[in-house]
DNA sequence: TTGTATGCGTTATCAG
DNA sequence: CTGATAACGCATACAA
């Protein structure tokens, strides 16, 4: 900057004012913009950080970048960040717990505007100097959550597939350990089930368990070539999908002889059709939930839970026509906790 | 730094020698950490950054996080960087040739110490103050390009199709207007096809042309319901996934009456299963080189065109034993490009 | 409106 | 081995 404000001929503090678009005179200005030019002269982005102590910076921190949900969510959050002219930071950590506190003490090294993170971590260490937001994690009512409505994605899944024609359930998911936003969808599942008089169950695998638990569940539930249960909802498409090979293997037909719900919304290549039949999480909203809450914090009155709407679409593993247009919701869980 | 140092009842300096490792006497270094740990302190980045004139960061720029591939590029590249010590910031594009261009910009105003972009961009800046890689696109000798063995994969994908059965082939990809690395999945193909003495045809569609143009052309291919072709390799897995449901829409069936063959390698969960049979890219061998060639840039004689071998891979779309264990290699093409 | 001078938090140099 | 001090690039309060 000082060899910009020696080539125009101006002072450093002129070129500061040129640079930040402050009011400068005329020609001054266009000496200053030639010289920028001519010398290539960008502005050193740790220089201004230290003087005014704002990086318009937010650390996005989150599991993996693998998982095609996560993928979403950081290009979405990464997208409305721009919008609002702050630049994502992201950490991966695998949901490695220690990291997962590494992580945070990183961010705060490098002086970011604020947190957004994903994560089950029950010892997560939360700072109170700057905003922090999660999603599907509601840890107290003093940092916001960002979350899709679960336990009516739950119950919508029930209903759907009681629609569908279906007369035994099951719900399978991972991950009972921790209580998080997710742990809901078992909860809507459960009280649409109870509410229709459809008979279910709840197999429910530990973290880290063998996948074959999974396996050996179905198999006990297969009698002569014939699966007891005629709709299946998981916990996530992901979780859908794998299991869906195993039944295959099994031969047992999807959707012909039972109809499959996952949850999450993945789609194939970003826009294109979903991988199975299942509750969409609205990501691009979620995103912007994140982001504007982020951002707002100084506004008193931030709900401690944000909580979007979900809706059902057809993919596939189920027996609807893919053409009707289906309602974006039906069955409202009018008691949902959400 | 300085509430620390007063804290602990010893000089500035002493505290940086602590934070930074450095030859401390014990019972200083004692009060110093004592008092970091009484204070919370945290060192902060810009700082040191501007201090010592490193970020110790690197820039990573890529269209997006959408497409799995991508996703997968962005996961391992910053696993490596990690182990590097380094840290990855990220930039989305959209393939917006502008938006690539203001964005390289703005990673020297952040001074990263390096940056690896994947850009088809014909008119990309590339500024020469800092070490610079691609991914998939040749620039110059300058700038060294990491790439899979495109034109080995595409030679792969012939010949596999050929030990399969099929007789006659065609191969489809999007994007003409831009000569880069994967552009030679279709010179690998030919080269074997001719070698080979099979019957093909290859159809490209331009960037932004409407997907229609590929139905109709595997339409104007259909006589009495049957496809002319019996084996089709596809530019990507994307494409081959989407072409997919077109055939099944068609009647046509995968892989009993076409076997298809796709290219990336994408895994629908990240280690599960591929979603087409295909030519898989070493996505972390691909990371690993452009990390280790970005900051062994000192170093001379860096190749500027580094290849990394693929690999094909069953995943339910052709008509091999799944079981059977595929060689690496074969029908090495002696004359690859690469 | 423009110039000058100070300090942000850190590291490195040099004197003790 | 430790303490004091200058300098990194920038924004801003104050003086001109």
């Amino acid at each position: 900057m000082a060899d910009v404000a020696r080539e125009a001929g101006v002072a450093l503090g002129t070129v500061s004012r040129v640079v930040n678009g402050q009011p400068v005179g005329k020609e001054y200005r266009k000496k200053v913009e030639d010289a920028i030019a001519r010398l290539g002269y960008r502005y050193n982005s740790s220089g201004r950080a230290l003087r005014t102590d704002r990086t318009n910076s937010v650390a996005l921190i989150i599991p993996n970048t693998i998982n095609p949900y996560f993928a979403s969510l950081v290009h979405h959050i990464n997208i409305e960040l721009e919008k609002r002219g702050r630049r994502g930071l992201l950490w991966l950590t695998e949901y490695n717990q220690k990291r997962e506190n590494e992580v945070i003490s990183m961010a705060l090294q490098n002086r970011v505007d604020g947190i957004i993170a994903l994560t089950y971590n029950p010892d997560l260490v939360i700072p109170d100097s700057i905003p922090f937001v999660t999603i599907d994690r509601f840890f107290s009512v003093s940092v916001p959550c960002v979350a899709s409505d679960n336990f009516g994605g739950g119950w919508l899944a029930a209903n759907r597939l009681a629609e569908l024609g279906c007369k035994k359930l099951a719900f399978m998911r991972i991950g009972s350990t921790l209580t998080n936003e997710p742990s809901k969808r078992k909860e809507g599942f459960v009280s649409a089930c109870v509410k229709l008089g459809l008979p279910f169950e709840i197999m429910t695998l530990e973290d880290g368990a063998p996948m074959r638990e999974f396996e050996d569940f179905l198999s006990a539930h297969q009698h002569g070539g014939r699966l007891d249960f005629d709709g299946l909802f998981f916990g996530t498409d992901s979780l859908a999908w794998r299991m869906i090979q195993v039944l295959r293997r099994m031969g047992v037909r999807v959707p012909e002889d039972v109809q499959v719900i996952g949850f999450d919304g993945i789609r194939m290549f970003g826009d294109q059709s979903l991988i199975v039949s299942t509750i969409v999480q609205p990501v691009q909203e979620i995103a912007e939930a994140c982001v504007s809450t982020l951002l707002s914090r100084h506004l008193s009155g931030v709900p401690s839970l944000i909580c979007l709407p979900v809706h059902y679409e057809y993919g596939g593993t189920t027996l609807d026509r893919p053409d009707e247009g289906s309602p974006d919701r039906e069955g409202d869980p009018s008691d949902s906790a959400c």
